[in-house]
DNA sequence: CAAAATTAATCAAACGATTGATTAAGTGGA
DNA sequence: TCCACTTAATCAATCGTTTGATTAATTTTG
């Protein structure tokens, strides 16, 4: 039937998603991702073309879910820039850790950058993601909501480098926060709720403007 | 003579690093480093036992200089917690960026960690470290000087993330902040006093209790 | 409907190329 | 001569990919 072959494609894509992020581009063999998949290793090249191909169809399957992340945010035209900003820390630490495994390609992927095509592509997006961002605090900063020398690229930085930083160093994190970052249960419900509450703390202070209304 | 092989090691051990802090150890072949660095491939082995011998010999090379890193910073008891910080952020952005291949390696090999040994021994370092700065804050926070309820933890996956995230996305980056990250004298003269004005911007008015002198 | 023809999916086996590593022969200075 | 160094040649292993054969499913034909 046409629905089992598209979930056993679906199903090789999540295991090579799986084993590219744990043990890189190169690290990875077909024989590997074959092997775990439980598909013989032609399967690859029949479906995929090769593992190149098969590790752009990971991607051309997130990419698609990326592009409509923010879109929606900026276009609310109700809510104040820092209204805003607490909306996209909201939905963008609840997305990540969502897809982790692809998250950890991704990251790969930008830091070696050989898949020439593929690396543009990816930065494209990525920059796309960061310029709705920066165009939020901008436009707070000219509305007079967010000081006005606040340093935007870095407030980008610092969110996603946190991020990064979490994910791609699993044992140090783990031994830092006190407890196993591979644990979905405990990252969704101790973790996410931190994050959040640490990001709104640490930006709001730096970023926003306090009318002081007590005017003690 | 004595000194010229030492030299032709450190050659080795310099192009190597270069190499796989680009390609990564998987995508680094030994033709290739041993070609850049212009030397017949058998030297590798000959000097260093194997690829994976050379990737830990520049580990060892560097580790030394990491561990006396931030020892003196803590045990100064002048100083204040936040005038500590303070030292802490001048000092790790400096360092970070002259040691920019291998930092990359590093992340690079704390996010796949295969190699079971070595990977224990640099999270061990790196959480030496963690622990170091973790303390300065707490020190400040049972001292009075800092915010009870200040996330310690995230504070340093904040510092670090950064710096990596900067480091490691070359290209976004440097689109992002509009100059070319490679460019060592842009780097030093424009993007670090940023990056430590930003730091202790964002830090300071996360954790410093303000004594309000003006009393307005 | 049934037989034939076509297409899609899957497999084990093998391909040439490249990998990290080793060998044996040679080099030149002490 | 001895020893540290250097080289080209070569090794087995593994890499990504291709092949030809086989089976299952679908369509076409009579």
């Amino acid at each position: 039937m046409d629905k089992d072959k598209i979930d056993k494609k679906d199903h090789i894509l999540d295991v090579a998603e799986r084993v590219f992020s744990e043990v890189g581009f190169d690290g990875a063999s077909t024989r590997m991702i074959s092997g775990e998949a439980g598909v013989n290793m032609a399967m690859l090249n029949y479906y995929f073309g090769s593992k190149e191909g098969l590790f752009l169809a990971i991607f051309e399957r997130r990419i698609a879910t990326f592009r409509s992340l923010l879109v929606d945010i900026n276009s609310d035209g109700q809510a104040s820039p820092w209204q805003k900003v607490l909306k996209y820390v909201d939905m963008y630490v609840d997305r990540i850790f969502s897809n982790n495994c692809f998250q950890k390609m991704l990251y790969q992927e930008l830091s070696v950058g050989k898949r020439g095509e593929l690396s543009d592509k990816i930065n494209k997006i990525l920059l796309n993601n960061v310029n709705e961002f920066v165009k939020i605090v901008k436009d707070g900063i000219n509305s007079g909501d967010f000081k006005k020398d606040a340093d935007v690229q870095l407030i980008c930085a610092t969110i996603y480098g946190i991020k990064n930083y979490i994910m791609n160093t699993p044992y140090v994190s783990s031994e830092m926060f006190g407890f196993d970052m591979k644990d979905e249960k405990e990252l969704e419900e101790k973790f996410k709720p931190r994050l959040k509450n640490y990001l709104i703390a640490l930006l709001k202070p730096y970023l926003v403007i306090e009318h002081d209304h007590t005017n003690k």
